[in-house]
DNA sequence: TATGAATGAGAGTTCATTCAT
DNA sequence: CATGAATGAACTCTCATTCAT
């Protein structure tokens, strides 16, 4: 037991110490940059030696990388498919929930949304392949959905594939906005609803009669 | 005469210099992103000397802020606000025009697209401020557009900032797929014609009827 | 008493530990070389944490001038002057047998032969210092005995300096072959033969009548 | 004319400026051994900028290999098989030569010297490589040698093997004594002397009537 | 105007050593 | 006595920029 304690104990603050360098970390990334964030810039934030950087992480590289693996795989958990099944909620719901926790993560941490989006895109071929499958699996669930929306006539017929692009960009465009913007924010819901409104019924007044 | 043409001529060879080196490092910044583009990238792929490179720039990043300049400017030129003074066309067509000039221009020169949307996103404060000021211009834009089309009953209530966003978003993600995915591209009508159903009206079936 | 006793069995057992951590140091040395061997290749080899390899050993440099001690001392105690008192073994059969124990033991313990003809050759100051020191000594040795052997009119007049450096230097590359080439190895008593044959006669036929 | 000129001149400058690294390279290298010697230490001594080290070298490695390179290729040259065709000069006084002008250019760049045979040595497995492939070469020619002569009987039966790496090894040490000691140096010729009639005769008054 | 050799600040990374537990 | 997390000096290498020709 106290063999075990520890251990555990040890492997927590092993643990506890990574995060507490991804934390700075990922503040100086979003705020510098990739290349213009320096190792020094990291160590001297989160006060520590050189040496210790490496010690939980092999490469400048590395760190960036954990930190894109931290957004993606959070984004992935609550990216949720449509369910259909009977008994299950409203599908228009559960689209709105999607975007929900989608919004609500990204606002809550503005530094990861900000690498996600500015830093990550230009990096290297690298990220740009984590990115790339990261966002065909996004853009193949809304598809999907699209396509699931038309065979119940729920969703007008349309190229599913520029449609669905379409709102990932919407997604993509809003939570920028809301993590650069400091001032004029809406409440979330608020966002959200008209998020939601957008994407199905567009801007037009009356759409049906045209 | 023979003097002024001199120095005519003259400028028009220092200008098509220039322009030629733009042109390869457009290529290479686009290929390789900013920071692992190096100078010596450009110049052996525009085949000058070192020291010509910095007879035309001062430095590297003056070449990048010039051919950001020179998207900005492009696209600045190709979004034009809606007239809406007795005998101008129908808005809804200007509007669709102005989706049609953008994308035209972003699709034919794919280099100076993925510049815009992946490199000087995260670049630094320098281009992070050139296109705020862009986007801003963009987003209030489409924002006037869309009160004038609430005041005239064209355009469901709506927080149009965020609306704006949406909008600018879709285009954004729709310029990306475009210009990144190299097959199974539809025509480039067909896209517009998507892209402008979805902003005005949205995915929903009967939209009218809800 | 079981005081004694203890501190003896301790003091036994801190030496057990220390011969131990040469051991493998021994082994990563003659592999890696000096530089290239890590302290921690040295702990990981050995099974030991890094504070305990301090406690043994001063410094990465101590531990290896233990070891080149280590064979300075075994090669000091090997190497015998001729002795001439009457009564004493033939001088020529004292010659092979010190050749005979020099190889048999750079033979037995390959990797501290490489760390003498390998690694502690180019080192620095220090232990081209140690070295200098040994083998000054066994040139001095040698020379002596040529010159004792000249004396007895059973070795020819020579430059005793250049031709006990030439004797050296068969003993040091034979050991080096000895010990680098895995195959083809002949029986040691062969090699000791050869090498005592040529030091004696050369390689001329007969050198008598020449 | 003119144009092959400047690009000839160029070219020589070029050379001229490798070269002069190179040289300092040799010293630094031989003086404090390839992992003590750091790149500033020799941009230090050759006078030049850091940049510039790395526009005639790809790595500090790189002109520790040039200079290896160097030692050995100049001793292959020196170093020429025997040749029995009749007419050619006596054998005897071939090998001679061969020894004379091995070592009268270690002794004229005791710097490369060192270098081959105390840095080159326990490197690494790159160099090791360089070494055994050089020694293998050489330990041959001395063998094929030693075959002939037994064969015209000029050279007593033996292990030719074995004794080609005793006589690689008197030169090899007689190298190293002659250039690492200041003093008492005996005349050139009189070591090639002593050295000749060392590996001929070895050190036995009268052999032939042992 | 064009050249390209030279520059040097600054980057990421390693590793022998220390010391609180 | 044993541990291993922490340290930081020192290393090699890069690359935007300059300037004499």
């Amino acid at each position: 037991m106290p063999r075990i304690g520890g251990v555990v104990v040890h492997k927590e603050l092993k643990e506890a110490r990574r995060n507490q360098i991804l934390f700075f970390a990922k503040q100086v990334f979003s705020q510098k940059g990739y290349h213009n964030a320096s190792v020094s810039d990291i160590i001297e934030s989160a006060g520590i030696a050189r040496g210790t950087f490496y010690l939980y992480f092999t490469s400048k590289r590395d760190i960036f990388d954990s930190l894109l693996d931290e957004v993606l795989k959070e984004l992935r958990q609550r990216i949720r498919p449509i369910d259909l099944s009977p008994g299950a909620p409203d599908p228009l719901a559960q689209v709105k929930a999607n975007i929900g926790r989608v919004l609500e993560f990204l606002v809550h941490d503005p530094e990861l949304t900000k690498i996600l989006l500015h830093q990550a895109a230009g990096l290297d071929e690298r990220s740009a392949a984590m990115l790339q499958t990261f966002y065909d699996r996004v853009l193949s669930l809304i598809e999907r959905s699209l396509e699931h929306g038309i065979r119940m006539g729920l969703v007008r017929p349309c190229r599913t594939r520029i449609v669905a692009s379409c709102i990932l960009g919407t997604m993509k465009e809003v939570a920028d906005q809301l993590t650069t913007q400091r001032e004029d924010l809406p409440p979330l819901e608020v966002v959200i609803e008209e998020l939601f409104n957008f994407g199905l019924r567009g801007v037009f007044a009356r759409s049906a009669t045209s």
